[in-house]
DNA sequence: TTGTATTTTGCATAAAAATGCAATAAATCT
DNA sequence: AGATTTATTGCATTTTTATGCAAAATACAA
C-alpha cells in the first residue's frame, strides 16, 4: 500500500469543501478532493462523512446536498425527559429573560429558541449554561415563561 | 391498479412516525407504515420522502436516522453568496440593540463593533449569531442604527 | 530493535435509495 | 357521457452509499 495521506488535513479539506458547495454526491465530493490534492477511493469518503457527521439534506428543490451538521441537532433519538431536562430555570431581569440549562447545553437551547420564530423574543446569546433573551419590550413575563415553556417542551 | 390510498393522510402517517421513532431505512419506515395501514413501496417512499424534505441525519454514534426538516439546521440551505448578501437584521429593546449576523459571524461584528470606538456604545456581548450591544441611556434608535449601519458596511 | 496492536485504505460486494417507463385512477374539459 | 390531461403508483433497473475483508503503514510496548 502507499503513503498514507494526512487523515486529518483531509478531514478539513472535506469540511471546506462540503461547506463551499453543494455536492450531490460522494463521486462528486471526491472530484473535489481530488482537485484539492486528496485523492481517495468512494469508500474512503463514506467512511470520512460518516467521521464527521455529515450528511445529505434536502434543498427546497428536493435535490439533496451534503451538509456539515449543526450544534443544536439532536437526535430524534433523544427522549422526552431529556429534552424536557434541557431547561432548568427561567428568571427575568428588565426586558431580560435568563434561562438556566445544564452545563453544555445552552447554545442548543438557544438554537430552539431562535428558531421557533415567536415574536415575544428579538434574540438570544448563549454561554455554556446560560442563554440570555432579550424580549420584545411590551411582553409580560408570563407571557415570555409559556411561551419559552412551550418551545422547550414542544421540541422535546 | 388498484384504489388508491389517500396520499395527504400517508404523508402525514410518515411525519408521525418518522418523528416518533429512529428509523433507518425505508424499508423499515415501509414496515411501520404496512402497519399503520398504509402499505405501499420503497418508490413511493423515496418519493414521499423527497416531497416532504425529509433527510437521514447523523447521531452521535455515527448512525443515521430519518428526520423531519428543521429551517436553519443546516449550512446549505443558504449559499456562502446569500449569507454574504443577508441584510444584517437589527431591533432594540429597552436600552440593548440585538444584532443578528449569519452563523458563527457574531464574535467578529462584535469585534468590529468594540473597536469602532462609537460613544454610543457601551459594550457588546456576543453568541453564535447574535450579538448584543448595550446602548448609551441617552442614545436614540435612529443614531444607534445608523452607527451599527456604518460600522458594518465598512466589513463588507 | 522486534514483535504486537491499531489505524488507514482499497477492492469487491452488499445494501439502500432514486428514477425511467408504463399503467391506470382521478380530475377536468367540451 | 366521452375525450383529454394530470396525478399516483409499481416494477425493473440504475445510481448511490455502506461494509466485510485483507493489505500495509504507523504507533506502541517490552
Amino acid at each position: 500500500m502507499q503513503k498514507r495521506q494526512d487523515k486529518k488535513t483531509r478531514l478539513q479539506a472535506i469540511r471546506l469543501i462540503v461547506s463551499s458547495q453543494a455536492l450531490e454526491s460522494q463521486e462528486d465530493l471526491q472530484i473535489e478532493l481530488d482537485k484539492a490534492g486528496f485523492p481517495c477511493t468512494q469508500t474512503t469518503l463514506s467512511r470520512d462523512l460518516k467521521q464527521l457527521r455529515i450528511s445529505k439534506v434536502r434543498g427546497r428543490n428536493g435535490h439533496s446536498v451534503y451538509a456539515l451538521p449543526r450544534e443544536g441537532m439532536f437526535s430524534p433519538v433523544m427522549t422526552r425527559e431529556e429534552k424536557d431536562k434541557r431547561c432548568w430555570r427561567v428568571v427575568f431581569s428588565g426586558n431580560l429573560m435568563v434561562v438556566h440549562t445544564p452545563p453544555g447545553h445552552a447554545s442548543m437551547v438557544a438554537y430552539d429558541i431562535d428558531n421557533a420564530g415567536s415574536p415575544y423574543f428579538l434574540g438570544t446569546v448563549a454561554g455554556d449554561d446560560t442563554v440570555l433573551v432579550v424580549l420584545q419590550e411590551d411582553v409580560k413575563r408570563e407571557v415570555a415563561r409559556e411561551a419559552i415553556g412551550e418551545i422547550v417542551s414542544q421540541l422535546a
